[in-house]
RNA sequence: CGGGGAGUGGCGCAGUCUGGUAGCGCACCCGGCUGGGGGCCGGGCGGUCGCAGGUUCAAAUCCUGUCUCCCCGACCA
């Protein structure tokens, strides 16, 4: 039950003088996020649905693939940082405590889940195995920027797998990247999964999730059947790129222009190998009885982004347009005329039916203009708008209206009972994208 | 970390140059009208001007220090 005059959704005319983003303006004006810091950032309740959207998604796709939800700690001892060398990041949060013992605000979690992993795995029979969690991450970043979409403390869900040997990674990783394709192709946005640089954490392989959206900070390299981030693109011996007379690149993949996109990303998959295991001590007993160290892949996704990127892609003059998958409600319900008028008994008995149908709306009972209640509801951007107003009494119909396009679809009767209207409401937002 | 910009009521801003004790729009509260795209009229509430120190009879305004936030770049395990 969800009636807009007993919510919090502190929309607004204007976006902060200081914003620059898109996703930045949209999400603050339309009352999801609400700063506290810099790169601190508070979720308000319908931008919180919308961030739980992509977490059940994650949950179902993760748990599809064998993953086992638990959940580590953020404040944790710093020695397993110094035993993986990486006590000495500078993004990195230490801290003591009162006695003076030295702590780490966590910013991923390899380190806590190998070392438990080292406490109780001890067998081949235990492999394989994958863990997750949902859980906040710490980073002190030199700058954080673009509302959410960089900040120093975001819910990221990382996923760890143990195999006992290389192939049985390579296993692991490949139902992550099944699951990855699949999440990404659930919440509706555009993207890519591209071959990413290693760097430091060993050369095993990894991939990123690419978002492309005008905010992104990086950049992608796009062809036909082709797409790469611009690091991998430029150790690609059929890539070329050279500058043209403004000084911009352009490139080429076997003749063929290929585009420069800026994407966010959105997740990225790694092979660690044995990069974390050896150094805390997590290892496990084959057939043999021989002690060997265990395999492990790293998975995050950061549900923010996933969101932020959304508005980015599908945000228009007036407002957000949510994919379905995402959208905070379903159905944003507009009543018109005042609080026992006709048209508003007919609007609370319409929004008594969508809740007896299991449809998730938010209902515009408020006693404000109609000009108003349109603009929060563009804002917001839920898939569906319904209205109820004079004309509706007249034509015996509701009016529905498709964010995304605009356009204006035939009416449903008034006096259609729940299970029909939740039908309804059912059969148009499968039609969506 | 380098460069640039900004802190005045919940949001957006003016006032600072040229010191004289704070103003506008929106929002909010009360009353009335209106009721299909941020409507109208009237009446209100709310700010020791980021903080600290200094100069002065007097500081939002001048001086010094400091904190915070934003943007560009570097960074981003």
């Amino acid at each position: 039950m969800t009636r807009l005059s007993e919510y919090l959704l502190p929309t607004l005319k204007q976006a902060p003088a200081d914003a620059e983003a898109i996703s930045h303006k949209l999400m603050v004006r339309a009352g999801l996020v609400r700063q506290m810091g810099a790169g601190m950032w508070t979720w308000l309740p319908a931008g919180w649905r919308v961030h739980q959207k992509v977490v059940a998604i994650v949950r179902e796709e993760i748990d599809a693939i064998g993953g086992r939800e638990m959940l580590m700690p953020v404040l944790q001892p710093a020695d397993p940082w110094r035993k993986t060398g990486r006590l000495q990041i500078e993004e990195l949060f230490k801290l003591e405590d009162r006695k003076g013992a030295e702590l780490v605000l966590a910013m991923t979690h390899e380190e806590a889940v190998t070392f438990h992993a080292a406490q109780t795995i001890d067998s081949y029979r235990d492999l394989p195995l994958i863990l997750y969690h949902f859980q906040v991450k710490e980073r002190d970043e030199p700058r954080p920027r673009a509302g959410v979409l960089r900040t120093r403390e975001f819910v990221m869900k990382d996923s760890y797998s143990f195999d006992r040997d290389q192939a049985g990674l390579e296993e692991r990783y490949a139902l992550h990247v099944g699951a990855y394709d699949r999440i990404m192709l659930r919440t509706g946005l555009r993207f890519y999964r591209v071959e990413s640089d290693v760097g430091m954490m060993g050369g095993l392989g990894a991939h990123e999730y690419m978002a492309p959206c005008p905010a992104g900070e990086d950049e992608i390299v796009l062809g036909e059947g082709y797409a790469a981030n611009v690091e991998v693109a430029r150790g690609d011996s059929r890539v070329q790129c050279v500058a043209d007379g403004d000084g911009r690149e352009r490139w080429t993949r076997d003749g063929q222009a290929l585009a420069l996109e800026p994407a966010i990303e959105i997740g990225n998959i790694f092979k660690l190998g044995t990069r974390y295991s050896e150094p805390l001590g997590a290892t496990y007993l084959d057939e043999h009885g021989a002690e060997l160290p265990i395999w492990m892949g790293s998975y995050g996704i950061g549900p923010a982004r996933v969101v932020a990127a959304a508005v980015e892609q599908f945000a228009d003059e007036d407002g957000i347009s949510w994919p379905v998958a995402l959208a905070p409600f379903a159905v944003h319900l507009v009543a018109l005329g005042r609080a026992g008028t006709p048209e508003r008994d007919a609007a609370e008995l319409l929004y008594a039916k969508l809740n007896e149908g299991g449809v998730e709306a938010i209902y515009d009972d408020r006693d404000a203009g109609v000009g108003e209640k349109f603009a929060d509801a563009d804002l917001l951007g839920c898939p569906l708008r319904l209205t109820v107003g004079r004309r509706s009494l007249e034509s015996g119909e509701i009016e529905v209206h498709l964010r995304r396009t605009r356009e204006q679809t035939g009416g449903l009767p008034l006096s259609a009972d729940a299970p029909t209207l939740a039908k309804a409401v059912d059969e148009l937002c499968q039609s969506l994208p």
